[in-house]
DNA sequence: TTGTTTACTTACTTATCAGTAAGTATATTT
DNA sequence: AAATATACTTACTGATAAGTAAGTAAACAA
């Protein structure tokens, strides 16, 4: 047999973070990847144990890249406010115009209560990095006269991740321009008046 | 055996709009039901051919009670707009306080690719009935200025079911609390400055 | 009173699910 | 060259999924 130069496990890694995103971790199967990588259901199981390994493997995943960005980002201090925000709402642009996935709260939140209390605590821990970024700028960019908002940032902040979440799963519903649309209603709420 | 005056029926209904909102559509099953019931899983499939028509019936539901609640409410023209407005988010209120339960577009717009067309359809029917009713009464709040935004009714309209929406998801992750937090901080948004 | 409809149950089918144990070819280490 | 580790496959298991056909008891209509 030829030998495989394929990065399987990235790829299995990959594809599960693909359907979570698109189908929800209890619509997609063992199948769904095996077949369409060209591998043996066990090959999944060899790389991660189970769907629940997987799936915090997948949080993971969305955790490091999350990290990477804010770190190339540097500190809200001496970063430009609306370029951070921008790069932030660019993974929901990215999302929508990827086969319409949602981002990975809204579908973990979705299915919160049918995954374990691991995958439970590492998604609640990736909330909270996010969150604090968000509010991070968000309080800058207000000292700074570039943002304009009302109440503390924490809330602000949760405020756009709802209204981003939310959004790609409306626009599903009715229609990928209105998710365009509801960004500019977001970012012209945050300009000062 | 003894006769059953209770609709079975309607428990089915409510039982599985309470599981949709739980777990959403693909992590629920029939035995879910029946078991909580006292019934046998054909009872279910006397009532509700099909899962999908299961899911019609709870869309369907949903629309009725809408219906009914913004005919009681009546014309916007002569509302309390901020009660009406309050009548809606009650809504999901209501479901947060319920179980952690999250909205209907939540849970079917995370699921959107895995239900059929009829369920799509009937899904897109009801959110635009509830996105022209809103722009309504946000039209005509801002006419009276009591309400104060930027931009079109019907994208604040998207704005703030995708915040709802997608906040009841992310309390499920963070906390209750955030949830009301976010409630306020939509409100405060929509106050004239 | 007989026939029909309603609301189920019993018993089953077929499909699919995640998961596992044992085997195998290849690559790496000693 | 031999031993070991890596990356799988083959072949299977037990559980659970939605769905169905046939039977039954009670209520209702003719």
């Amino acid at each position: 047999m030829v030998k495989k130069p394929e990065n399987t496990k990235q790829k299995i890694l990959l594809l599960g973070e693909k359907l979570l995103k698109e189908k929800g971790i209890n619509a997609f199967s063992y199948h769904d990847i095996s077949s369409s990588l060209g591998v043996k259901n066990a090959a999944i199981h060899y790389h991660f144990g189970s769907k629940e390994d997987l799936l915090l493997a997948i949080i993971e995943e969305n955790r490091k890249r999350f990290e990477q960005m804010i770190q190339q980002m540097g500190t809200a201090g001496h970063m430009e406010v609306w370029n951070g925000l921008q790069e932030f709402i660019n993974i929901y642009i990215s999302s929508i115009e990827n086969n319409r996935q949602i981002c990975l709260f809204g579908s973990l939140g979705s299915d919160f209560f049918t995954i374990g209390p691991k995958g439970q605590t590492s998604l609640k821990l990736l909330s909270e990095k996010i969150l604090a970024w968000l509010s991070e700028i968000l309080t800058e960019g207000r000292k700074r006269g570039e943002f304009e908002f009302k109440g503390h940032a924490r809330i602000k902040a949760m405020m756009l991740c709802s209204a981003l979440a939310g959004g790609l799963q409306l626009a599903r519903i009715s229609e990928k321009k209105d998710f365009y649309d509801l960004v500019d209603q977001i970012k012209s709420d945050l300009k000062p008046s």
